[in-house]
DNA sequence: GATGAATGAGTCTTCATTCAT
DNA sequence: TATGAATGAAGACTCATTCAT
């Protein structure tokens, strides 16, 4: 009778832990994720990472030299994918610059409003004191990328007349903001707050769309601005 | 009669020392703002905040209880002012209501955006999570207060024909937006990179002043945009 | 019957701590002095610093910045006072240079060799690699500053004619070197060792001081010993 | 039969990692020393043992079962073989003793000095109150070892009326230790300083051994060296 | 009130050791 | 045997908080 301490034969004997050298990264990426944006940088434990990817503490620092090192390794490596997919998807449509509008700005919500990239912004947002070389790189690689998006899309537009002359620059803050700024707001303060009169997310996706093209009408005959359907 | 805290005229002047156990908790305050806005809740330490008020570190407990309890005061009271402040500048004027709606931006640019509540806002956004009876009072105080004056402005407006009638909840989201994300922008990202291409704000402002008069402006024709529902 | 956990009126009530400034540096020192020479560096542990020193670990921190620090400044400061009461002492006799010599060698034992100095030299020399800079301070201030004594009393002594010429430089090392090793060896290897054949200090010094002053006895006839290049 | 391990002469040279499984043992054992002369005991890892044997931290605890055990061996297999080819040196010889004795200084520069037996010594010095075993070991093997040899040269000069009678016990530690020291001293504070008046070795023994011989040399003529009482 | 020395729980980080492959 | 991924205990260091002065 094998005492219960030694491998007895048959049983199928889970292992203390399992080797798992490809997968790991990315789980810990994702657990930091998911720490990193709920309770800020500081007050995420990497114990707490961890133990979320089911490995202990010292694993953590097989991957990833520092918490600081894991903080931007997990800002960075989850925005460059998204930025690229996003910028596929835009580029691959061959519709009117209206229509392309309206891509943009769906694509955009679901690509990255309904991800956790805005919880990601919110943790740079909050830490670039603090870490002002991933500021920059926000910059670069999300902000300015994405208004070059945008900015193409208007600047067609305006070059086979079927928008009028704006200014551009402002209007790429002016019509990215709401985005962002309601996709902040989900991941901060909203669920904090009892329901109250929020639009949904539709509405207010289509409300942005038609005053964005009423803005962008020629308006050489008078009377109308944002008409979509 | 003059409370003795608040310099009253006529008293004839106190050494700077006598005064300052009634200035003591906005000293405080104010260095404990600058501090968190500049590095965040965790990162800020009493210590320094202790030495920039000019003051020990015991000092700071005779006033506040706690990290936490100095963060919310810090807070709480420099939103109220500002807030009450902009509400009184914006519901003096008797304008027209496209007039009331540039007073609007202008007096929150410079009532909010060129102050230091957008730190204050980063740290609400980025310390949700762990205060969530902040993010509310946030949400109540700062947030819905702000959006019921415009509110009551495009109410006005349309009521008197002077706008055409429009989705005002999405509205509210919509054009406050550019204004928020402009103003933490300024306070997070932006110091950290090389001067860009930025918008000034004052064109930035007024662009986003025409985009919203356009919106409002009345149709001659039936088949607008902007639907209630 | 008033409770036990509340200061009951009548005791002494002995404070959670007391407030030394002053003397917690030294004390300190003193702690870390016995545990790094007992147990080395890397072995030695803040905590039991701490502890020996009857304060927190918490404390060691407000007078020493790190492990590091603390290290050298054990080293520096116990040392300096060693090595100027030794120079004064010397410097004050106006013996003949054979005296001088005997001088020497007892004071070096009883300043140096009979305290807790050969420990600290002992550390010194096991962490040059990891700390060089303390190394280079060692040879400076102990080493080069010792030989220089016995250097000029031997100097003396041949400007003198009481003692022959001589390869000085090397002298010093030769003779230096004895006691030197003496005292290592009662900090290191001996306390751990059965008690063998030990030679008692008065006879290793007795011993020592014969051969120095016959090795500098001037010579009747020619054919001598220790030429000087 | 050659065992296929140990080198056997007329083998087929072997591909090297073929040898290597014999070989493995010397080959983390001189890793071991230089790491541990290097960097002390506590900081040197068995991640950089392993990496500079070429193996993986997993082998060496084939080979090893701790730390403390591989610094052991470290300490022990180096030290046996150089005190043996040592003692087998100095029995073959047949001069006088006043020969035997320069041999004696000048090999033992070679065989000790010259090698990296300073650096364990030095080791063990420094970590004698955390392995005291190790401590007994080294003075029995080595220390006493040596002196004994150095003993039995002196009292075979005593017999034989070459040289005069001395306290021999203190003799050992006199001339024994400016070589232990000297060689300690190349191994730890020299090489952070910068070069400073620095005895060439030849000189320092040549005059070591000059004086050793002085304090031996009998007295039976008036006016030579070594007198003091 | 004001001070700042003292505290100690809490975290990051290291590294000897184990063990699945 | 050999590997190196995984472990976890241990220790340096920080800083909010307390309290003797």
């Amino acid at each position: 009778m094998p005492s219960p301490a030694s491998s007895p034969a048959g049983r199928p004997r889970s292992p203390r832990w399992e080797r798992r050298k490809g997968a790991r990264p990315g789980e810990l990426l994702d657990a930091a994720l998911d720490l990193f944006v709920e309770k800020g940088y500081a007050a995420t434990r990497l114990d707490d990472v961890a133990a979320r990817a089911g490995v202990s503490k010292g694993t953590l620092y097989l991957y990833y030299a520092s918490k600081e090192d894991l903080f931007k390794a997990v800002v960075r490596q989850n925005i460059v994918p998204l930025i690229e997919a996003f910028e596929r998807d835009v580029a691959q449509s061959n519709a009117t610059s209206a229509e392309l509008l309206g891509e943009f700005f769906r694509q955009w919500w679901s690509s990255f409003g309904a991800t956790r990239l805005p919880g990601i912004a919110k943790l740079v947002v909050g830490e670039a004191g603090n870490f002002p070389e991933l500021a920059r790189f926000f910059q670069q690689e999300v902000v300015l990328r994405n208004a070059m998006l945008l900015r193409s899309i208007i600047e067609r537009g305006i070059r086979q007349g079927e928008f009028r002359p704006v200014d551009i620059d402002a209007c790429l803050h002016l019509w990215i903001s709401p985005m962002v700024m309601r996709a902040l707001w989900e991941h901060s303060i909203l669920p904090c707050c009892p329901p109250g009169l929020e639009v949904p997310i539709e509405r207010f996706l289509a409300t942005h769309l038609d005053f964005v093209l009423g803005a962008l009408a020629p308006r050489a005959q008078p009377g109308q601005s944002g008409r979509v359907s």
